[in-house]
DNA sequence: ATAAAAATGTTCAATGATGAACAATAAAGT
DNA sequence: ACTTTATTGTTCATCATTGAACATTTTTAT
C-alpha cells in the first residue's frame, strides 16, 4: 500500500524503459559487429545516411540532426574524408560553413551499409506485428516530443 | 511498385527503430544532466542500481548486467570504491572474485539517484498510458530476445 | 558605420568503452 | 597427481564523445 517502499524495478513504466534502453544497446553492439566488414562503426555509418539523405548539409546541421556536439563532427568527418568516402566544400556564400557531400565511393559503402542496417531492422522486428510497430513509434514521438521540450526549458 | 527503390527511412519499422533510439539518445542525455548535482554520471548510475539491487554481485556478473566488457568494471569501481561508494571484497571460496556492495554512503546516494531517474522516465512516459507502456515492453521483449540469440549463434 | 552579439568550425584535455594480452586461480580431463 | 582449459580481474593502447576555449566570419544593435 505504501508507495514510498515499492522499488523503481516494480514499476511498470520504470520496467517498459529499461527495456527500450537495453534493446537499443543490444542492438548498438549488433550493428557494430554487423558493419565492421565495411570497416566503419555506429558513428560514422550514421553520418554517412544523413549526408546520402541530406546533400551538402552542413557540419553544424549535421551535428544537430546527430544529437551531438560540433567538435564531434570535427574529430570524424576529417577521417572519412582522408578515407575518400565525402568531401568538404566551403560554402560560396558564408565563409564559415563547410558544405558536406558523398563521393561515389562513400555513396557506394553507405548504400551496403544501410542494406546491413535495413535487414537488421526487419530482423529484430519481424516479431512485431506491422500496427504494434505503429504504437511503438507513437510512443518515442511522445517521449522524444517530452525530452525536447524539456532540453529547452532547461535554462536555470 | 519497385521496392528497391524505397529509401529506408520510407519502411515503418525504420521509422520505427529510428525513433526508439532517438529517444534513447535523448533521454541519456537528460539523465546524465539530472543526476549530475549528483557527481555522478549514467555508468555510475547503473553500476550503483545494481548494487543496490544484487549485493555482494561479482564484476563479472556485474559487467553481464550491464552489457559491458569486464575491463569497464575494472575501470570504473576503483573510481566509486576511492570515493567511499562501494567496498570490493575478496570471495571466501574463490580468491579470484571480489564481491561488491555499497557502502551507507552509497547506499544514499543511490536511492537519491533512483529518484531522480524514476522521475524523469514517470515524466518522459506521463503521455503514454499504461497499456501502450506493457506494448512497448513486450516489443521490446521480444526485440532483446531476438538480439539475444543473434549474439550467440555468431561463432562463425 | 561601428560595436556587440551570435554562429561555425577547430583544438585540446579529460573521460568512458573496447578488445587484446596478461597473471592468478579454479575446474575439467587424463 | 598432473596437465589442460576456463574463469576472474587487471593493464594497456586505441578510439568516440564531451565541453571549454579559441579564431573567423556573419548578423544584429546602436
Amino acid at each position: 500500500m505504501n508507495k514510498n517502499q515499492a522499488f523503481p524495478w516494480d514499476h511498470p513504466r520504470f520496467r517498459s524503459w529499461i527495456g527500450v534502453a537495453r534493446a537499443c544497446q543490444l542492438m548498438q553492439q549488433a550493428v557494430t559487429r554487423a558493419i565492421s566488414e565495411l570497416g566503419i562503426k555506429p558513428p560514422h555509418l550514421d553520418i554517412l545516411v544523413n549526408l546520402y539523405r541530406f546533400e551538402g548539409i552542413s557540419q553544424q546541421e549535421l551535428a544537430r540532426k546527430l544529437l551531438v556536439g560540433r567538435s564531434n563532427m570535427s574529430m570524424l568527418l576529417p577521417q572519412l574524408e582522408k578515407r575518400g568516402l565525402i568531401e568538404r566544400n566551403p560554402d560560396a556564400k558564408d565563409k564559415r560553413v563547410l558544405r558536406l557531400s558523398l563521393t561515389p565511393a562513400g555513396r557506394t559503402l553507405t548504400e551496403q551499409a544501410m542494406a546491413i542496417q535495413t535487414g537488421l531492422i526487419e530482423r529484430i522486428m519481424s516479431q512485431t506485428p506491422e500496427d504494434r510497430c505503429l504504437q511503438v513509434a507513437e510512443a518515442m514521438e511522445d517521449i522524444i516530443r517530452i525530452l525536447q521540450t524539456m532540453e529547452i526549458a532547461e535554462d536555470d
